[in-house]
DNA sequence: GACTTACCGACAGAATCCTGTCAGTTGCCG
DNA sequence: CGGCAACTGACAGGATTCTGTCGGTAAGTC
């Protein structure tokens, strides 16, 4: 297994919030307990928070993403005005909550934005602004059990078309990536979001059917 | 030169929004010009908009990023309800675009978030959010030509003090960068500013030198 | 103090990536 | 149609990264 997908899988699994040994993961994911620290010191590097201590395991504090969004120059007068007419409202903790989202939003603002005059903002990551259309879908896909029909280009620029049961959106900080089961390879797939190139509901459903669940995939990453 | 600091380089040659060929950037970063087409590629690939055409050259559509900014629970809502007042609110312009807004938000939001009852939002880069209390500073350092006294951790774990003339900062999707003139070295330097340990006013202020500013190391990279 | 587990550097070998070269195709412009 | 320049795949060689092994330290728990 290529180490970017390893690291994937770690964090999958470590994403039960349970204690973890170097040594089990390394059995999981089939590298030595060496190669699990070099992994782990590679992710907390690149912001994971997880926690390894001696004589105890590692564990994965709960990390939350939230992908940047596209503004035009209106939006981001809109969110200005709207957070300033919340400061200065009766609701004391809204009005704090506001005061201190707008100096973060002041704080982060791009410096090329705020020299050149440009009058709108873009996506930081493109692979999100290329998600961003299908997310509303694959999110009521998910909850009604819906299935789609899919257009899909792998990394290899080969495009197939399958039939999916969406069952977990994940945001990885810069892509979407999509748990699914795939009718065509009868089996767990993942699809990076943002190459996606149709979805589309084929008008069809699906009951959760063990062994094609989330809780069925995460059990087979979770077995020995 | 390593191929990530000449990918950096690339882009900021492209940044002048000017035409370029692959001979003239092969050139002054000293590849083939097959190695160009390959960097190319892997900027397109990573979202940098730049656009090739047979016959013409590269040329770089503007980009602009946002970084990811941190929210409180506290604050999503107090986002979301200024986002609303606007909404609902008498200037039609401002109107619309918070209702452009809070739809751009609520589609990106995080899956985990959502589903997970999470209380706080956190950097989707950890890069970003160790560079965020660093940035006001440095750049009203580089707005009123102040000297900043640099506390920095290189990437093979070195600490250095030093003296520097803040010139330009960069966002790269993920990490800033701070350009300056740093004076213990007599030459340019970036600096990954989550690396900054402290930095603080040291009280001095610098004019503009030639051949110390900005434009002198964008001439630089454009010189043959 | 023993046990458990994280963590590290050094080394050798395997695997992967990068580069330059080469021959070729493709598309824009005049 | 010719000139220009992007763009591609294949190949060989060099550079870099990854991995496993080994001997070791550090820290938490009981």
């Amino acid at each position: 297994m290529p180490r970017p997908d390893r690291l994937l899988d770690l964090i999958r699994i470590l994403r039960d919030g349970k204690l973890h040994r170097a040594v089990d993961l390394a059995e999981k994911t089939g590298v030595s307990v060496r190669t699990i620290w070099r992994d782990m010191g590679r992710l907390q590097a690149g912001g994971v928070p997880i926690e390894g201590e001696r004589g105890i395991g590692y564990m994965l504090r709960d990390p939350v993403a939230l992908p940047p969004v596209a503004l035009s120059r209106d939006e981001f007068e809109a969110l200005r005005l709207g957070l300033g007419l919340v400061a200065s409202g009766a609701d004391q903790t809204a009005a704090r909550a506001a005061v201190s989202l707008r100096a973060k939003i002041a704080a982060v603002a791009p410096t090329i934005l705020a020299e050149a005059g440009s009058d709108s903002f873009v996506f930081s990551s493109a692979e999100a602004a290329r998600a961003a259309p299908h997310l509303g879908l694959i999110r009521r896909a998910i909850r009604e059990h819906l299935t789609l029909s899919l257009s899909y280009r792998d990394e290899t620029g080969t495009e197939t078309q399958r039939r999916i049961r969406p069952l977990q959106l994940e945001f990885w900080g810069k892509v979407w990536t999509l748990l699914a089961w795939c009718e065509l390879r009868a089996d767990f797939r993942f699809f990076r979001v943002d190459m996606i190139i149709a979805l589309v509901p084929d008008g069809g459903a699906f009951m959760p059917e063990p062994g094609r669940t989330v809780e069925d995939y995460l059990a087979r990453l979770a077995e020995p």
